[in-house]
DNA sequence: GCAAGCTATGATAGCGCTAACACAAAAAGG
DNA sequence: CCTTTTTGTGTTAGCGCTATCATAGCTTGC
């Protein structure tokens, strides 16, 4: 009889988690949505209005529950990191860093790995049923054109790293692989070095050209003749430095200076001239590039240049998720250089007698 | 006037997304509890009603949402990766290997970086404060004590990676060192050789002492004496492998044959031995222990054990968001052993006159 | 034979957030 | 001056799933 006594409010499901935007709100005296407008960067909200919310975001400690956001709007943001073989050192840091700025930016991160016989249009539909909005896409993949342009016909959106050419509908993070070049060659010469001799690297990839360029303005600058023979090919690889090196080393008139266009072919080249009876860097100096472990690992320790692939790699996750909330607003995407340090360790030294 | 009329149902705000629960429900003639029932593996559900709704899920591709599933549920699997300088090598591969099974799980996967330096106190307040449920230890923090501890008592499940002494409150994945070193140490033997150097690797890893462990008992067990001469110390770095191959190298009686504890190590008694002016393999044979990149990378290359490091990451993840999972219903904590293969390249052979 | 205890299932009400619409107040336009 | 448009904000209704409670049917036990 009489009224069904209503239950007490069931007490909450959730037991003691952190503040949402009802907390906000209420304390901002707005509504949740005027939160929500605050916290996704919205217009059409007063600058009083969003200090307001602001203030009171930060006297809650409010942190937006990502798993909401997505269901609510539906949206979600998942990036491949592809990647073939480039080495482990470099893949490792890549990785810590977008894994990084993933996480920051609630973004899913999935780790592909590319064979190169796999044919480009089975990994694209790989990507496609995996629901992929943007790929990453570090050396040497930035540099292969038939992915980038399958890619793109497949509207996902891409971020090449360290590329020498970027694509126009491609976002990218690069360093001045040429400048980098023109700094080491350019120490060189300054330490008193003529004859100065480079591993070339890898043709398929583009910062290859790159640095071979800044090395030959360097010299050319500086008035010295660029010597055919002092160049020599490598593909990045130990082995390459080895035979590239051999070869340098094996020149009538030997350089007293090598400039590799990698770490793993300078180390290779340490090796050349200890077999050759060389004193490093007495009798060679050795310069490499990238900074990556291997450096450190061989005696006498490289100089080289750091690449900051780890924040390379941050940076072009962020572009990408930037990116992919712009969606149809389709931003012009953006290329950006990153700077590059000279990191001097016991490779080098002015040439002997002088 | 009249009743008013009532809008039509406003379209759907999702486009052609994949079937709900809703969906399957209808389809296997059961209410959504019943299909959450079945995927979450709950009990008290009819064998024949399971069956049923399993082939609705089957029939639609239903694959849940796992934002909905998290925010309805309110939990969250977070697994810190804890890293102190391990190889890139090393944990380029882990990283593959458990951020593959962490989102295949719907795991967010968080790197952690742990400065020696930093006070283990610090540290476990930082993964308190991102709600750390659970933490990856690869070596050499899964042999760290005191961050086991600390780890326990702040209610923080875990897994140890390649550790030789698995704690008794945590997960484990490991492979059987001492195995593979008797396996190795006995190939040498039966090919022939009787004096066989060993590079001991770092103390601070208990994976080093079973190595040692399998090398000494597969002398024993051949009849052949333990000569302390013949074991040199090192601590993983390719520089230590260096001094202690040298070390080997200039005994009075030489060692035909060197175990390196890790490829490092190994890709240094390499050097050293070309240094030596000692001939790989026919003078001296070499093996060591991961198959990382450098294996591949030196001239010969390494005959080694190979770690299957990403499955063991994979597993180890795996084991983690079980235990997180699992919650209260705390199960015992598992320790597996995963299996290791003997990878014959070109830096063994028979000793020479054999 | 009926209270007490199971078991299998369903109904309901959110989880925290945001899309879509509603609506006042202000600005712009003729 | 009265439309139109714009702007700032609020209201409502879910997103897809699951915790919780309700409810049938079935066992038990004495």
């Amino acid at each position: 009889m009489g009224q069904e006594i209503k239950p007490a409010v069931r007490t909450a499901r959730r037991s003691a988690k952190g503040p949402t935007v009802a907390d906000v709100a209420r304390l901002a005296g707005v509504s949740a949505m005027t939160v929500s407008r605050v916290i996704n960067n919205e217009g059409n909200v007063l600058p009083e209005t969003r200090e307001r919310v602001e203030a009171a975001i930060a006297a809650t400690g409010y942190v937006p529950n990502p798993a909401a956001r997505s269901l609510a709007s539906g949206r979600q943001r998942r990036i491949a990191l592809l990647h073939a073989n480039p080495s482990a050192a470099y893949l490792s840091e890549f990785l810590v860093g977008s894994l990084a700025e993933a996480s920051a930016c609630d973004a899913q991160l999935l780790v592909e790995h590319c064979s190169e016989s796999e044919p480009t249009a089975a990994l694209v539909a790989r990507l496609r049923s995996h629901n992929i909005d943007a790929a990453l896409l570090p050396p040497p993949l930035a540099d292969d054109g038939a992915l980038l342009a399958a890619l793109k016909a497949e509207g996902i959106l891409m971020a090449q790293v360290a590329t020498g050419l970027p694509a126009s509908f491609a976002h990218a993070v690069s360093i001045d692989d040429e400048g980098a070049a023109m700094d080491i060659t350019r120490r060189f010469i300054a330490a008193g070095h003529r004859r100065i001799g480079f591993i070339a690297g890898n043709t398929n990839q583009t910062a290859s050209a790159l640095r071979r360029a800044g090395y030959e303005r360097a010299l050319t600058e500086a008035g010295i003749a660029i010597d055919g023979d002092l160049i020599a090919q490598g593909d990045f690889t130990y082995r390459s430095g080895l035979d590239a090196a051999a070869k340098l080393l094996a020149l009538p008139q030997r350089p007293t200076a090598v400039f590799a266009s990698n770490d793993d072919m300078a180390a290779a080249t340490v090796t050349a001239a200890h077999r050759a009876g060389l004193e490093v860097p007495r009798e060679l100096s050795i310069c490499g590039f990238d900074d990556t472990a291997i450096a450190t690992t061989v005696w006498p320790e490289l100089t080289t240049v750091r690449q900051p692939i780890a924040d390379m790699a941050r940076r072009a996750t962020r572009l990408l998720v930037e990116a992919i909330d712009a969606g149809a607003a389709a931003t012009a995407p953006r290329h950006e250089l990153l700077k590059f340090t000279y990191i001097e360790r016991g490779s080098t030294a002015p040439p002997a007698g002088v």
